[in-house]
RNA sequence: CGCGGGAUGGAGCAGUAGGUAGCUCGUCGGGCUCAUAACCCGAAGGUCAGAGGUUCGAGUCCUCUUCCCGCAA
């Protein structure tokens, strides 16, 4: 069989295995990633992880400002795909390139449709202690993340997994679901199915303002916030003005014996914080210009004591 | 050369106007105990990131280097 003639457009860590799948299964003509962007300690520019992949395998990169313009669109008709895949872009494409692709475009999408449409769909359903998320292929329409669904998988949420380790868990489903979905679509055996909008939500981009720690929430809200955000960009709370980033809690049972904030009592391994309701043990922290600790060796070289107010 | 914060025994920290390096924990040995991550006694372990300078004398002042962290997605 003759290869699809395809291409890749992604940008972070994310879309890396899906770039390697759609290589080994077909004939990608070109890449498209976000421009290199100063990054790191001295503002170095930097190319992205899918840049790196592409230049590894020699592949063609472009890396527009803007996708949209007359000019780069041009281009991407002559190049004429069959099919164009989108994980983890970062841009929004136009309803003229939407159409260029015999295909049409698929979209890797890190939740299950149509719940969690948007920027930061792993972050948001376990800041929202959803139990259940997943990965899903659509085919893309001038909506976000609101094209006919192809196929799905899903994995459990539990209650200490991080954002961080979720992302790598559909990191892995995604590519393993493109290979199906690129197979699929080459053979025509895959039905779409059109999204429910009545029970869709939208996962925002995230903010150093909701990282701020709100201590006034449940324990399990607040230890769900902490999990969500932990790899980037971690939540915080301020402690004698400073800024403290917490990596790791475990909600405890039992009432809070605090105000909001205050920090109960010092355990072995750190220390208990008082929630809205209920509290929680904190285990990992990171102090101002320092790695992330354990909570317990933080302690011990401070002068952190019960009655100690995060706020 | 984008801005800022750090680097002190295995871990986390003190170290006050420059004058023989301390604390909490861990480790090792011993004791107590039915027992213990608990308690008691004792010990080991640091050229204070590296190089140079100022000084009678520097962890403590000055310069350079290396590494780490935050801001920036």
């Amino acid at each position: 069989m003759q290869k699809l003639r395809t291409i890749f457009m992604g940008t972070p860590d994310f879309a890396v295995p899906c770039l390697r799948t759609l290589q080994e299964k077909t004939e990608v003509i070109a890449v498209i990633t976000q421009p290199d962007r100063p990054k790191g300690r001295g503002h170095n520019l930097q190319a992205s992880p899918v840049k790196q992949v592409a230049l590894e395998y020699n592949l063609p990169v472009y890396q527009p400002e803007k996708i949209k313009t007359d000019e780069f669109t041009a281009k991407l008709e002559e190049m004429a795909p069959d099919l164009i895949v989108v994980v983890a872009f970062g841009q929004i494409l136009s309803q003229r390139i939407l159409d260029i692709p015999r295909l049409g475009c698929v979209n890797v999408h890190a939740s299950l449709l149509p719940r969690y449409r948007g920027a930061a769909p792993i972050h948001w359903s376990i800041i929202n202690g959803e139990t259940e998320t997943g990965v899903t292929t659509m085919l893309m329409d001038a909506g976000l993340d609101t094209g006919d669904m192809l196929l799905k998988d899903s994995v459990a949420i539990t209650e200490e997994m991080t954002t961080e380790e979720l992302h790598d868990k559909l990191m892995a489903m995604g590519s393993r679901l493109l290979a199906d979905t690129v197979d699929g679509l080459a053979a025509g055996t895959i039905q779409p199915e059109k999204q429910d909008d009545s029970i869709s939500n939208y996962a925002g981009m995230l903010n150093k303002e909701i990282a701020h720690i709100d201590w006034t929430k449940s324990a399990a809200e607040v230890h769900n916030l902490i999990r969500g955000l932990n790899s980037w960009p971690v939540a915080w709370s301020n402690l004698d003005g400073k800024g403290f980033k917490f990596w790791q809690t475990r909600v405890l049972p039992g009432e809070a014996k605090g105000q909001p904030g205050e920090v109960e009592e010092l355990t072995k391994k750190g220390f208990v914080v008082a929630a809205g309701k209920g509290h929680i043990e904190v285990l990992e922290i990171q102090p101002p210009s320092k790695k992330r600790m354990n909570a317990g060796d933080y302690v011990r070289g401070h002068g952190i004591a019960a009655g100690m107010v995060f706020n």
